[in-house]
DNA sequence: ACCGCACCCTGAGCGC
DNA sequence: TGCGCTCAGGGTGCGG
């Protein structure tokens, strides 16, 4: 699920859900490396306190708390954070819509993989975090403290210029598709996005990043701006052939040019998209029309 | 500073 | 039906 889109369609969703309520306690999972801040420490900090915002950096959210401490969270690969009761069906990861139907019932019961249960003093419905892969982070920050996953993040993917990519770009020997995918050049492009941003810049993802002109940069970032905040519009997009129920689900998926369309036409120009291995992640692109 | 790789964990989907 | 295999949209940490 978790690339920026998605990440900021669940800020959206949440938040209402999360700003300004007391909470009176959090039960957790057994102790793991999902919890970056031990849940015996986490329960003594949260309890008691009041979310006052919510915000998103590349893929992380970040919750500030009364007392000027916040809450670090990352949804990993298949993270899925939702209000207790509600079937967010677009939110959910491929794999988690596979084993989806519990949720889909409103007296779902938290399974194993339910790490962070928030409940609050008004007794509505709680804050649930849940996880399959544990690949997701959860962490508490003291006031002031910070944290060098949030130090590291480059210029948000919404925000970034093309004179910084230009820059990030120069020293870099990698492919552009790897260098989409680090953090810390820009916050929040995962795989789908950059593959979708370099079709549409017609740049090949084992294009080397320092042979990248300024103006391919220039393109380069408007079109991953474009894809996210079209992605953003449609309610985040989960990619598979599972049509929801409801119809609810993101058309972002129905408009991907390249992401897991391997040995499918392409779409301007007929050719067949083919998929490569780029820095143990796929890459899609058309032969044709990425050069 | 940079790069490639191993690794963290669970579940789905495939061929047999 | 079940088994073993490969794959998955995330990131970190290590040695070279």
């Amino acid at each position: 699920m978790p690339e920026l889109p998605e990440v900021e369609v669940t800020r959206r969703k949440i938040a209402p859900a999360l700003i300004g309520r007391v909470i009176a306690g959090v039960r957790t999972t057994a102790p793991s490396y999902f919890f970056l801040t031990p849940p015996p420490v986490l329960k003594r900090r949260l309890k008691g306190r009041t979310v006052v915002s919510l915000e998103r950096l590349g893929k992380y959210l970040l919750a500030s708390l009364d007392d000027g401490s916040r809450l670090l969270l990352h949804l990993g690969m298949t993270g899925q954070l939702f209000v207790q009761g509600s079937a967010s069906l677009r939110l959910l990861s491929s794999t988690a819509r596979a084993s989806l139907k519990p949720e889909q019932q409103p007296d779902f019961k938290p399974d194993r993989h339910t790490h962070l249960r928030v409940a609050f003093k008004d007794g509505g419905p709680e804050v649930w975090f849940r996880d399959a892969r544990k690949f997701g982070k959860v962490k508490w920050l003291a006031a002031g403290e910070s944290d060098t996953r949030l130090d590291r993040l480059g210029p948000d993917a919404l925000a970034a210029t093309g004179t910084e990519l230009h820059a990030a770009a120069r020293r870099r020997g990698v492919a552009v598709k790897s260098l989409l995918l680090d953090q810390s050049v820009l916050g929040g492009v995962g795989n789908i996005y950059a593959d979708e941003a370099l079709f549409l810049s017609g740049l090949r993802p084992l294009r080397r990043a320092s042979r990248l002109t300024r103006a391919e940069c220039d393109r380069l970032v408007s079109n991953i701006r474009r894809v996210l905040k079209r992605s953003i519009e449609t309610g985040g997009s989960s990619i598979s052939d599972y049509v929801a129920p409801d119809g609810s689900d993101g058309a972002y998926q129905d408009e991907r040019a390249v992401y897991a369309r391997e040995g499918e036409s392409c779409r301007v120009c007929g050719d067949e998209i083919k998929r490569i291995v780029i820095g143990q992640r796929s890459a899609h692109f058309c032969p044709q029309c990425q050069r």
